[in-house]
DNA sequence: CTGAAAGCGCTTACAG
DNA sequence: CTGAAAGCGCTTACAG
């Protein structure tokens, strides 16, 4: 019984008699025997870690609940299925970093592929011309995409269908009789933001609604500026607002005059949603009367004020788990494609109802 | 120029002459060498990264800002002082996991340290004998504690004054003329949550005020729950509420008779604030007419309904920053005592007011 | 200050 | 199926 034997029984391979494996398993669980995650690493290349970088202000960071559950998605099936191995407790570990600017995420998926602590990485809010892209593929570095089906290049992607949601969302507003449509949006340059823009253009033009579309940036108080404006009639086609700004989503929007407010307005966070029906209140707009709130993404934020908020539901944990597996085959030279998750579902709660006559 | 250089020059070690080791930095940093963690990890038995494991279920961990504000703490440390390292990007990682239960998380810990993946833990949600606490201390994994002053053993501890802070908020209130005060506790098992009530029943026995304290679990459920037995008076002191429970923390409270709510109720987290605010609303209580609003933790959360929440803040994220220091000591067998942090600043904002008459 | 060498604890071809 | 050996890429005493 050699060490090779050892390595062999514990990772499952052929080489060893059975009984040898056997008896070799039971002394080890029985020692409470672990390999050295260090001496694995540098014998067979592999860091038996994946990495998660997140560039967003720690400020709107802790309030949006995306990103925990989001983890929570990816650490169910980087623990869960420990799979082949004759050992337990070998799971993939998950380096998880915040940083301040993209520069700082590229310089960290560098050091971390030179010194191999990453088998992989999972990129999250993808952007337009994104530069972590061409990085990720020159360094080899293994890389899923979360959340983006366009702008990722050859690196594969777990997306959900957001133009398929945007004309559930607003055939729904257009069924209970809604005609002039607002979308507060999230950050610009986010690729996920600005396709939920050109579906929001596309849907509501075909069905011949007249709306507004302005870009914010998630936190509380983009939400309430954006949704004073729109509410007060300060928000032209093509105007620049402070703090936020018209989106170029290449499709024209057909506007809203300064006089007519919209009768429903659709949030990019749950965040914005709330901020949004706070202000409505507070300059005397009933929701859902006169006003219907749609926040994309529930969670338990919607369900906490009065009337509580419609929401469009995406499984984000499963997303994650699914762009684990991904990562997982990818990080041994596999083949993946991208994979569409289930359509997002929508909420209804009290927010929404009759647009007012 | 041997191995031995290069090493020595990039630890900034002595043993190479001044010239030989610019040399090195030089060539090292035009190549963009970084040296593999793994074979570094093998040969000085160090890790380069610390855990955080937390045990809270996803979905209210998703929307509680405590946790992304102390990472984000953490991560500035971690990333920052890179210190004397000749090399740059050779920063301590994080490896951050979410778990289901104690079992889960003790196990990590093992795991992590048999195959010495971490070189140190954060124990995060102290509980009331905390199983966590032997197994670190039996495994020698180096430990620091935040969030409580009690409960750690021998483990050093980042700490905040709760009871200081609690004398603040009760001060305050009585400062208004409140003589009914109530508080929704968080689980009662975590010590922080222990000593909070604690001090609220000792504190406000020393301010001759009628108090009733329930606990809850920080959802907003709990939250909205608790809130509506205390407004209808349906919380004896002794009570068992479903969902809640009367916190045994060994100070008799003087309790509040069915017939008469109390005038201000003080949170354990922002979400159950917000919920309770809902319910009020709901139950047309007047905040802070009738009822005065206290949140402990401050986030962006507590601005966006209105009134805004009082709050109190903590400045989490330092105290993450404070950990990973001690942590980085305690790693390299360097001694730490508890750090206790600034006390906490009452926010005042529009959810608090002078008692009803 | 510099060079040659052992060792960290695994994995994996390579002979028996 | 089993045993002896090389090698992963560093760090660190140990001689020169």
């Amino acid at each position: 019984m050699t060490k090779a034997a050892v390595s062999f029984a514990l990772n499952g391979q052929p080489g060893v008699s059975v009984a040898t494996r056997e008896r070799i398993l039971g002394i080890a669980s029985e020692l409470g025997f672990q390999r050295s995650s260090a001496a694995r690493a540098l014998s067979d290349g592999r860091a038996g870690a994946f990495g998660l970088v997140i560039d967003r202000p720690a400020r709107t960071l802790s309030v949006e609940p995306y990103f925990m559950q989001l983890i929570s998605g990816i650490q169910d099936e980087l623990s869960g299925s420990s799979g082949d191995a004759g050992l337990a407790g070998d799971h993939t570990a998950l380096l998880f970093t915040l940083v301040q600017d993209t520069k700082a995420e590229i310089e960290l998926y560098r050091d971390w592929w030179a010194q191999r602590r990453v088998d992989g990485v999972f990129l999250v809010d993808l952007q337009v011309r994104d530069r972590r892209i061409a990085v990720v593929r020159d360094l080899g570095l293994p890389a899923i995409v979360i959340g983006s089906p366009q702008g990722s290049g050859s690196l594969p992607t777990v997306w959900q269908n957001d133009k398929a949601a945007m004309a559930t969302v607003v055939g729904y507003l257009a069924g209970l009789g809604h005609r002039r449509l607002a979308r507060v949006g999230g950050i610009a340059r986010y690729w996920h933001s600005k396709l939920r823009g050109e579906a929001f253009a596309s849907v509501t033009r075909a069905a011949g609604l007249r709306t507004v579309s302005v870009d914010a940036d998630y936190s509380s108080e983009h939400g309430a500026d954006a949704t004073r404006r729109l509410l007060q009639g300060t928000v032209l086609p093509g105007t620049v607002v402070p703090g936020t700004v018209v989106p170029g989503t290449g499709l024209p929007g057909t506007g809203l005059p300064g006089a007519e407010p919209p009768t429903a307005i659709v949030y990019d966070n749950d965040l914005m949603a709330l901020a949004g029906l706070a202000v409505a209140k507070q300059l005397g707009v009933d929701v859902p009367g006169e006003l219907s709130i749609v926040a994309w993404d529930d969670s338990a934020l919607c369900e906490l004020v009065h009337p509580p908020l419609t929401a469009l539901r995406r499984d984000i944990g499963s997303a994650g788990a699914q762009a684990a597996r991904s990562l997982r085959v990818l990080a041994v030279g596999g083949e993946v494609s991208d994979f569409e998750e289930p359509p997002p579902v929508l909420e209804e709660r009290g927010s929404t109802g009759f647009a007012p006559v």
